[in-house]
DNA sequence: AAAATTTAGCAACAGCGTTGCGTAATAGGG
DNA sequence: CCCTATTACGCAACGCTGTTGCTAAATTTT
């Protein structure tokens, strides 16, 4: 389904990207900065900026006066010229959050779900919940979309719920589909962990190498960030990091398995053992960055967040004890800047990112079943 | 250091390694096939090829009879038109092959190494078996560099092996360019799995999705291939898959760690169950799936290829039986396809794939130590 | 007031894929 | 044997991209 043509429309897109990401990154920024960032020619820059300016993405800002010489002109992101509305849909609760096109979090407000919630029920929590958020003002004209992040598993390139664990009426669902059909508007639809990771990366920017974001709610996963994008795996289930073995001998998980991370996770916190059921979750991190090296660890989710600091010290201290990591391997482990808003933000977050994000070409797609 | 701006210049190669990537997965193909698999007009493929044609990288071969109407061209890649060189640096021994522009190896050699050989050691065994295998002809101006793979840790980014494992002279050694000063060709350092794992996706063409390569041989070790691309970490230190925790209360390992499967699947092995060590590994290998979900699982490494037929047994029954793999999600798992040669033939497509493979586009690079 | 410096942009250009349309090569039918 | 339909191929003009060469504008320094 991605592209795989390379004609000139491409690079418009491509650099006006680039523009924006340092747009996003910085604030602020100037012709020079973007030359310097992307190796582009002024004038090349010039006419991008151009164009964004006549878009209303960008807009000047003042003028930076380098002692001598012709000042230059500021230039910074319009906020409220595009936004998306996210969504974290979890077993009881829906959360909505409304991101600018900047990434900054406008509302966000929870309501709860029906037990056991039908597809129709979840369309109209969301129309609801829309319609309040966009009510006042021509917000609507300005939205790019609806990004959707909930557990899944799910089929991401094709917008369907294959069977969202514990819910009961949710088999192939194509929720995509009949949420753009309910709602009039563009939805993506994602695992909660990947909308996760997603929001972290954007709002760090290009400097953001390698990442996970390790959500302990109901369950353990992972969302990843790898090689600049998502990393959804082959069938979009990547993530069910709380169902490795870590406990050949240890007790069997609900997924026949076992000594999975989440069970023995689950019986030290049940057990009232919070720190022990931090250091846990930390050999399943260090297996973590063993397998994949990354840059970065967020921690996330309900459970975890009632004990921040006892789960960001275990973890950070499993990090950095092992004896084996070298100074020049380093992995920053921190709570995640957005709390509980982090997994809708990501899923509106990564609307935006379609429209305005650096388009990828010539990912190789493998045709599922 | 990766190449940011978007030129048409980048449309040139980028287009012109779709051509090519088609040729190597097809071996045959006319201009119809690359329309239909690159999306671009009938028009551009005819340019693309004239410009190949004319670098000797294609030829015309043969024509196509449709039934009615004028036959079509039938393309193939020269193989003997470019070439590579393939090492893979292990603790005893050098495996040197030579790989052509389809990725077909040509010559194999193995030579040993003295104990704890030095960088100088290994410098003079190179250039002794590159003389070797370029001797007779006139092949050494075709010959577009030397891929090393070798054990890690190693910065890839810079050529430097760190502090290979094991290996007393190699601490901080910029390989790269002291082999390319040495041997007067491109060089290219990776880690010995993320090579492996190139070689099979550089085989199977636009269709390979992500893989994992599960390498068996003093250690355990895996190399990633995940959207589209060789995933090396944050630090190049990706794989070390052999270091994750499966058993929280088992032996301590040599890294500081208990219960790491390698020393779990060690002290299996040399209790000489091979067939229980295969089952342990099978529970790495199906925390890998559930951690990044992967379409292909390929098996190799010295160790594991002594008994193939139990390791493919234990893994693909592991990954099959898994009672919560419904029939989407589905996992091919192999033994390697190039055998011993895996990581070698692996490090010379690396090379060539620099050369004629699809140029990649705004990676961010996140600036190290 | 003149010179130096930095930034911005107009105009011509090269190179990419695209479009429009003509040409070559084959099979089948009158 | 000739005409037509069909399929494959390519020349020429074009639109759009970023690049290059050069001029203009705005400011500080001399």
């Amino acid at each position: 389904m991605t592209r795989v043509t390379a004609d000139v429309s491409f690079l418009r897109g491509y650099n006006q990207a680039l523009v924006m990401a340092v747009g996003r990154t910085a604030r602020t920024f100037e012709r020079a900065t973007v030359v310097e960032a992307t190796g582009l020619t002024p004038q090349a820059v010039s006419k991008v900026i151009a164009r964004l300016t006549a878009d209303g993405l960008i807009r000047p800002a003042g003028v930076r006066r380098p002692g001598i010489g012709k000042p230059a002109v500021v230039y910074e992101l319009v906020p409220d010229s595009r936004y998306a509305i996210g969504a974290h849909v979890a077993r009881r609760t829906l959360r909505l959050v409304l991101v600018d096109l900047t990434g900054a979090v406008h509302h966000s407000a929870v309501s709860p779900l029906p037990r056991d919630f039908t597809p129709e029920q979840l369309l109209d929590a969301l129309s609801a919940g829309i319609d309040t958020m966009t009510g006042t003002g021509d917000l609507r004209g300005r939205l790019t979309g609806l990004g959707i992040g909930m557990i899944g598993p799910l089929d991401h390139a094709n917008g369907l719920v294959r069977d969202a664990h514990g819910l009961r009426h949710w088999h192939d669902v194509p929720l995509r589909e009949i949420a753009e059909k309910h709602l009039g508007l563009p939805v993506h639809l994602d695992k909660d962990v990947t909308a996760g990771i997603t929001a972290e990366a954007w709002r760090h920017g290009a400097t953001f190498g390698d990442a996970a974001l390790i959500m302990v709610e109901s369950g353990i996963g992972g969302g990843f960030w790898l090689g600049g994008a998502a990393h959804r795996g082959a069938h979009t289930n990547a993530g069910e990091f709380g169902h490795t073995v870590v406990d050949l001998t240890g007790p069997r998980c609900v997924c026949g398995r076992h000594g999975c991370l989440e069970i023995v996770h689950h019986r030290a916190a049940e057990a009232g053992d919070v720190a022990h059921a931090a250091r846990v979750l930390a050999v399943g991190v260090v297996n973590l960055l063993q397998t994949l090296d990354l840059a970065h660890v967020v921690l996330a989710g309900a459970d975890l967040l009632r004990h921040p600091q006892i789960y960001l010290a275990a973890v950070t201290e499993a990090v950095g004890a092992d004896a084996r990591r070298a100074d020049w391997l380093r992995t920053r482990v921190a709570l995640s800047s957005l709390g509980a808003d982090v997994i809708a933000a990501g899923a509106a977050m990564q609307v935006l990112d379609q429209h305005y994000g650096i388009p990828e070409l010539g990912q190789s797609v493998i045709a599922g079943s």
